[in-house]
DNA sequence: ACCGCACCCTGAGCGC
DNA sequence: TGCGCTCAGGGTGCGG
């Protein structure tokens, strides 16, 4: 499930692949929910651009075009964007390299959940944007134009400060953690990187935002930026590399604290990780060090 | 204005 | 072994 650290990763990955490069042509899939501009208007406007930059925001992509146009890429929960033919597994057995995911695999083939294929004017490899369960997302902006997507996202999780936190909480019932995740406050925090910041900054999921101390606010910050470049670092949760081929395995996997641990002891105070849902979402959090 | 929940999708994992 | 059910989850949008 890509976050704001899986994203830049991505971002940083694919950056190579994209900027500088001018696109011959466009395939897409047929429509579908994953296209907010239909695929036939999005292949005739990309066609013959050249990428000029990719930024994000939060959980969004977003590359510039020579024409002064974006386009806005969303990679929801099993979203991967991927170069050709990007990584040797040769070290790896038969077995291995067929669990690895497409992006790995020498020899992938747009499928059927292959939404996007950019090909280049250029000798280098084509860029796949696939999504199985198709919550990702692909949006193209005229020259000049707003996306009313993107202006209401609220400050990158990374620039989060313990002001702006707590400013935002005041007067809100709604659970802390339902707070944190809405994007038009900050941009960037799913699921996971929630309750390991919240679990890093002692404070329980379930508090109501409103009720949350301005101390309170700065340790949350503080942790959600610490939580998130550490993910950078270690190259996502959720991005797989040929020395972690499995998604479940990757880097981060090692570094979670309470998140999918329900049961097992607190990293802290050995007490037992308890798992509620709160917002239609697996919450994961210790009733002793969070209050 | 705010809050809670249904919905979009499909593979994995489980029980029978 | 195989079928069918349930669950997972980001973000939007609706009804209360």
């Amino acid at each position: 499930m890509p976050e704001l650290p899986e994203v830049e990763v991505t971002r940083r990955r694919i950056e190579p692949a994209l900027v500088g490069r001018t696109v011959r042509g466009l395939r897409t899939t047929a429509p579908s929910y994953f296209f907010l501009t239909p695929p036939g208007v999005l292949r005739r406007r990309i066609a013959g651009r050249t990428v000029e930059r990719l930024d994000r925001h939060g959980k969004y992509l977003i590359a510039g075009l020579d024409d002064g146009a974006r386009l806005m890429l969303h990679l929801g929960m099993t979203g991967q964007l991927f170069p050709a033919g990007t990584s040797s597994v040769r070290l790896l057995s038969a077995t291995a390299r067929a669990s690895l995911p497409p992006e790995a695999q020498p020899g992938f083939r747009p499928d059927a959940h292959t939404h996007l294929v950019f090909r280049f004017k250029d000798e280098g490899p084509e860029v796949f944007f696939r999504d199985v369960r198709k919550f990702g997302k692909v949006l193209w902006i005229a020259p000049g134009a707003d996306s009313e997507r993107l202006s209401r996202l609220g400050c990158d999780a990374l620039e989060l400060t313990g002001e702006h936190l707590f400013a935002a909480t005041r007067r809100r019932t709604v659970a802390l953690k339902n707070l944190l995740m809405a994007q038009a406050v900050v941009a960037g925090v799913g699921n996971i990187y929630a309750d390991e910041a919240l679990f890093g900054a002692r404070v329980r999921p379930t508090r109501r935002a409103g009720k949350v101390t301005r101390a309170e606010c700065e340790r949350i910050a503080r942790e959600v930026r610490r939580v998130m470049l550490r993910a950078i670092e270690t190259g996502g949760s959720s991005i797989s590399d040929y020395v972690a081929p499995d998604g479940s395995d990757g880097a981060y996997q090692d570094e979670r604290r309470v998140y999918a641990r329900a049961g097992e002891p607190c990293p802290a105070c050995g007490a037992p990780v308890k798992k509620i849902v709160l917002g239609a979402r697996g919450t994961h959090y210790c009733p002793r060090c969070q209050r």
